[in-house]
DNA sequence: ACCTCACATTGACACTTATCGATTTATTTG
DNA sequence: CAAATAAATCGATAAGTGTCAATGTGAGGT
């Protein structure tokens, strides 16, 4: 069986970021977080991310019909909600399954309740 | 002294979500959240936002040269985020003081990390 | 009353984004 | 190799968004 890694791009330099509510953000921190909330400001793609997160892994193939939109759509989103390191895609034979990165997710959360 | 209390427009109709991972989000909740989500999307709301999170109180007049924006765009970015029910206003004699309502990122958080 | 100040609103503009049809790329199967 | 399929990419379009100058609104101050 052919397995190829996905490359997510993970724009960020930084580990972690301070709280919101813990002073005052400065422009560069602003910017890169402000990417990660933009990739989870869409309906479309909470939708997708929790389809992901429910289940161990999802394929693309499978979102298309309960999400109710096109395939280049689906594409468009999974991209977006990579980049934003929020999930990974493994490619298998034709299929291309997702994951969602679990600590990423605790990042943002960190960012929101210190 | 007068006071006037600014009236916040909050969209939602529910007091808590389910954990992303508990299963497929509805269309309706998702449209919720992502607007929360799209409030903390921009750099200059993010600065604002944190500004004011970081003092008990904070005028309006004292963000526009910190932040490098003009008066109106000030006002159009606070009224998105207290639409988004994360900060609230209230008026006293010409200023509008802004204050961050804590409950509402803990209720983000909490959709993430369960 | 008049002027000043803080903020909201309007209108316009450039830029971004969500969406889908058509096409291309990559992989499996016959 | 050829056909079929999953997904990425391209091109176009409609809708949304950030920004500011100009204007409106309301509360003090003189």
């Amino acid at each position: 069986m052919v397995r190829r890694v996905v490359p997510v791009t993970v724009a960020s330099t930084l580990d972690a970021w301070r709280p919101l509510t813990s002073g005052v953000m400065g422009d560069v921190d602003a910017r890169e977080v402000a990417s990660i909330f933009g990739a989870l400001s869409d309906p479309v793609r909470l939708r997708i991310f929790s389809m992901i997160a429910a289940a161990p892994e999802m394929c693309s193939c499978n979102l298309e019909a309960p999400v109710g939109k096109s395939q280049p759509t689906i594409s468009h989103h999974t991209r977006i909600l990579a980049s934003a390191g929020l999930i990974t895609g493994e490619k298998r034979g034709r299929w291309t399954y997702w994951r969602i990165v679990p600590g990423r997710l605790d990042l943002v959360a960190a960012l929101l309740r210190p």
